[in-house]
DNA sequence: CAAATATATTACTTGGTAGGTAATGTTTAA
DNA sequence: TTAAACATTACCTACCAAGTAATATATTTG
């Protein structure tokens, strides 16, 4: 099955939302955010070392280490943390600047593909962090949570 | 790079847009088309089969044979044809039915995702092969054609 | 200062599959 | 009969998403 966003992209985005839902100052170890999101902890730490170099989050290292949102959440869009992660998906391949379909800019299916493509990204800058926030506390997870 | 559609699904496309070009009784050899179309004849006589199979075109074997269109290109929609190749993408992985990402419904990505694919999967529909028509002599193809 | 525990960083594995190739059969016009 | 079309299936293979593993480095705390 083909999807537009991979799992680490989906995962950076509940990461970044999660955070987006603590108070000032604080912060959240890798290990909690993981068992609280379902992520295996080394992938975890590997998508919060990306955001951190982009700095969409901070750290902190240490035995009461853990990381941050750096960023204004209403100012964040989700292309934003998608990019960060290496978005680059096409709806169709044509769209991709290198690549040469023989048929040429004349064909209308890669103009009705890119209108789609723009509305998609459009909607994904618009949309901010700040509509999709994660509570600590929610009960919306209902798998067991390791501790 | 993650695309939407496959190429598969994209030359089925292209085919049944060059296609809907013909006029009554006319038809084209795969040879002809994949050709035209800058696709390996093997590859574009198994996506042939394939739209036989759903009779979206109907074929003539033999030494004069070929393939023409079967349904009506005003009532057929991209969905319709990107469908016969199996088109099954997803947005997001969270909106397959058989994935349980352990968050559950009241996830706002999922929401979003979910209306995102619906505009996509919505628009797929209403537009019909008829606004796509490749015609047979048109100039954008800008590549040597091997006879 | 040593232990515990956090993040940092990179190397490796693996399962699935998109995309294409190859080979052989069957049909039909001339 | 032969040439050339479609029919059908088997196979290949390069890529990469996704996850695992291992080790290094930083920091608090008893």
């Amino acid at each position: 099955m083909l999807t537009f966003i991979t799992r680490e992209q989906d995962y950076a985005l509940r990461i970044v939302a999660m955070l987006a839902g603590l108070n000032a100052g604080e912060h959240l170890s890798i290990k909690e955010l993981s068992n609280k999101l379902l992520i295996s902890k080394n992938f975890a730490a590997r998508i919060a070392h990306k955001l951190k170099n982009a700095e969409v989050i901070g750290t902190n290292q240490g035995v009461t280490g853990g990381i941050f949102l750096k960023k204004d959440p209403t100012q964040l869009s989700l292309y934003d943390v998608l990019n960060v992660i290496g978005f680059r998906s096409k709806f169709n391949q044509c769209l991709d600047d290198s690549f040469d379909c023989g048929l040429n800019a004349f064909c209308r299916f890669h103009k009705f593909f890119d209108s789609i493509e723009q509305n998609i990204y459009t909607t994904l800058k618009e949309k901010k962090i700040s509509e999709f926030i994660i509570s600590l506390n929610n009960k919306t997870i209902n798998k067991l949570e390791v501790n």
